[in-house]
DNA sequence: TTCCAGGTGCATA
DNA sequence: TATGCACATGGA
């Protein structure tokens, strides 16, 4: 996977990863194309990736941030390999054989997910950039998205104002809560206990949790639902509308590579069968 | 014009 | 506990 590690460079072959995949599965915001390279932000970090013939280089100047960004210790042969014995994995694991799923920075996770409910990622996107732009740090010609220390500032009328329409108070609601809540200790707790105190939070119900405790916490014992799921649900299991018991019902099937399994669903569903 | 987007919160029964 | 509806906004 990892070709060398230099002080400001990765160069990782293309085993089990393709970057457009990892980046269009509509698990991140957080990222462009400039020129031929992709430029990937996360929290203060960024990174230039430019696509060669056989391989990936990441310019960093926090190489081990997106090592673990991209998860690139992780063999993902081997998670495919046990998702192929389900035969409704053969197209989704064909399709986005080279998806990973991201270790993303929490505050910027929760924020953009809130974002993110009942909303485009076109849309998505731009709001999130703005806030970038508004009250992240300058690094070089981007901007980092702010801390929540940083965007203590922001208020209702300020996401508003962004177009964040109706979730605009969930977000200064949200900022406040956020003071009470220790990112740190809740990385020990279990899932379910997380995923309930994340459920407390305003903007936040049981899909946002769900994406956050995937994409952020690395949680895979959790199966994001969301308008996708519930058509693939429908079309390749059986009719329902009931979210929470599709939620259980795909988590008994998967178990601990729920989270994998849903990836690799969502981006087939998505953007192939739409 | 109407429908939909990686849903949530709240009232009601 | 479960169901139904309102909620901003912009693209298709």
């Amino acid at each position: 996977m990892i070709k060398s590690i230099e002080k400001t460079k990765i160069i990782v072959d293309k085993e089990d990863f393709n970057l457009v995949q990892t980046l269009e599965c509509g698990q991140v915001f957080s990222y462009f194309k400039e020129n031929e390279n992709f430029i990937v932000q996360s929290a203060d970090k960024v990174a230039n990736i430019e696509e060669k013939e056989d391989c990936y280089i990441i310019n960093t100047n926090t190489p081990e941030y997106f090592i673990n960004y991209f998860d690139l210790t992780t063999d993902y042969s081997l998670i495919k390999k046990k998702l192929s014995k389900y035969s409704v994995m053969k197209e989704p694991l064909n399709y986005g054989s080279g998806i990973r799923i991201l270790k993303q920075d929490i505050f910027e996770t929760i924020i953009s997910f809130i974002v993110s409910a009942n909303n485009n990622i076109k849309r998505i996107t731009k709001i999130l950039n703005k806030i970038r732009e508004n009250f992240g740090k300058r690094i070089g010609k981007y901007y980092s998205f702010p801390t929540l220390n940083e965007l203590k500032g922001a208020n209702e009328e300020y996401f508003a104002k962004l177009g964040a329409g109706y979730r605009a108070k969930y977000l200064e609601k949200v900022l406040k809560e956020l003071e009470n809540f220790d990112i740190e200790k809740s990385k020990e707790l279990p899932t379910e206990e997380l995923r309930n105190k994340l459920i407390s939070l305003s903007g936040v119900g049981p899909k946002v949790a769900d994406c956050i405790l995937l994409f952020a916490y690395s949680r895979q014992d959790v199966f994001p639902v969301d308008t996708w799921i519930e058509k693939m649900y429908n079309q390749f299991y059986e009719s329902c509308s009931n979210r929470n018991l599709i939620r259980k019902k795909l988590i008994d099937e998967f178990g601990n590579l729920s989270g994998y399994a849903q990836q690799y669903l969502f981006y087939y569903k998505r953007s192939y069968l739409k």
